[in-house]
DNA sequence: GGTTCGCATTTTGTATTCAGAATGCATAGT
DNA sequence: ACTATGCATTCTGAATACAAAATGCGAACC
């Protein structure tokens, strides 16, 4: 067993994200250090530094003086990210082998399919969406395409605690993977491609019904 | 006049990228803290911080125990930046408003023809080729995808260094920006588009003759 | 009563200190 | 002569200490 070898830093950050996806941070709310380092059992250091990487990654903001706090959402910002996200994923299916694809589209049809499971949390749902598109990029050999994303995404955590999972919604983006799985199948990756963008279009959609209007 | 109240992190992380621009760091070397530290006249700790920034940027990248170093370059991280911010890029011109990008268009072809002037430096050229981009992109209402842009050229500034200006590819990106910049003007923003991924292609192919074979 | 000034408290920003890991050299053993 | 082991040195990683800025409250003044 290689034992970890990790600097705090990076550990504490992920800690972090860990506890924002469970939903334990509002967004807006400001972080108090000393509190937030005893709590971890480290001291400020390193919790500023990984409160530094986070604000890199889009989780948190700072305002000299004042600190860091956790952004606050916005369907502006919202909208922004997901044109970005839908477009470097294009990018990332484009770069694939397509032989790789066609390989990979069984799965990911099989996956798209026992997707609307007993109506999980949307915690759950979430992990096997993460999943489905984690598959969906695995052959892209762009690997700094692939941090940025998952950066990216780290950012767009925040959002998801907002919705509560639904029947309806859920189903339907299940369908839209069964599509873009069917495309690949048939080696359509420009078609693929679009839908790809679609489905993203789409849960933007579905996702801003439940994002307060703007600032 | 406002007097400057930003924290040390961010104005070390600047300089230090200015220093880079002004090649005073290899690709390659690593940071001697301590050091730098003294020669900026600051303490280690928001010195550290502007380099864990750094490293989010994928200018700096770190290991455990052995501290910082200049990201090497290689051919392949660099043909995978391009393919990014080519890609981001377009999405940016797509994202714009074509009244404006219209607007700008002259501006764009002016500065395109006064491009190649007597065969300057390298930093200049790259500071001109900044702004023409900077200018093409400036009616971009997505500033999350502004702000990505940014930090990307960041981690691509190291590339620069590594070519000498030379008359004839100056003189063909200039063309390329003259032809980006005529379709706008004709209100063809597909086309610009192309041109723009073209643009982003072809200067790859320019610099990729000056970086060495991969690791 | 409301507003403003000043002080106390809290919290951040930066410096310094301490501990532990990595590196290099010298020496001892084969 | 070459390898391996131990030690000294150097540097990073983390914790603590200090300084400065922001916030909140209360009293004085209008």
């Amino acid at each position: 067993m290689a034992i970890e070898r990790r600097p705090l830093r990076e550990q504490i950050r992920d800690e972090l994200m860990d506890r924002l996806t469970r939903g334990e941070f509002a967004p807006g709310t400001d972080v108090n250090e000393a509190v937030l380092a005893a709590e971890l059992g480290v001291s400020r250091t390193p919790l500023r530094e990984a409160l530094i990487t986070l604000t890199g990654e889009g989780v948190l903001e700072s305002n000299q003086g004042r600190g860091f706090r956790f952004a606050p959402v916005s369907r502006t910002e919202f909208r922004e990210l997901v044109a970005i996200v839908a477009s470097l994923e294009s990018l990332a299916l484009e770069s694939s082998d397509p032989a790789h694809l066609r390989g990979i589209a069984p799965r990911l049809l099989e996956m798209a399919r026992e997707f609307p499971d007993p109506v999980a949390d949307h915690a759950t749902v979430d992990r096997r969406d993460d999943e489905w598109h984690g598959l969906l990029l695995s052959g892209c050999p762009n690997e700094r395409l692939l941090d940025l994303l998952a950066r990216i995404k780290a950012g767009m955590r925040r959002y998801e605690n907002l919705v509560v999972a639904e029947d309806q919604p859920v189903a339907r983006e299940a369908e839209e993977h069964c599509e873009i799985a069917r495309r690949l199948l048939d080696g359509d990756l420009t078609g693929a491609t679009e839908a790809l963008r679609a489905n993203w279009v789409g849960g933007m959609e579905r996702m801003l019904a439940h994002i307060p209007p703007d600032r």
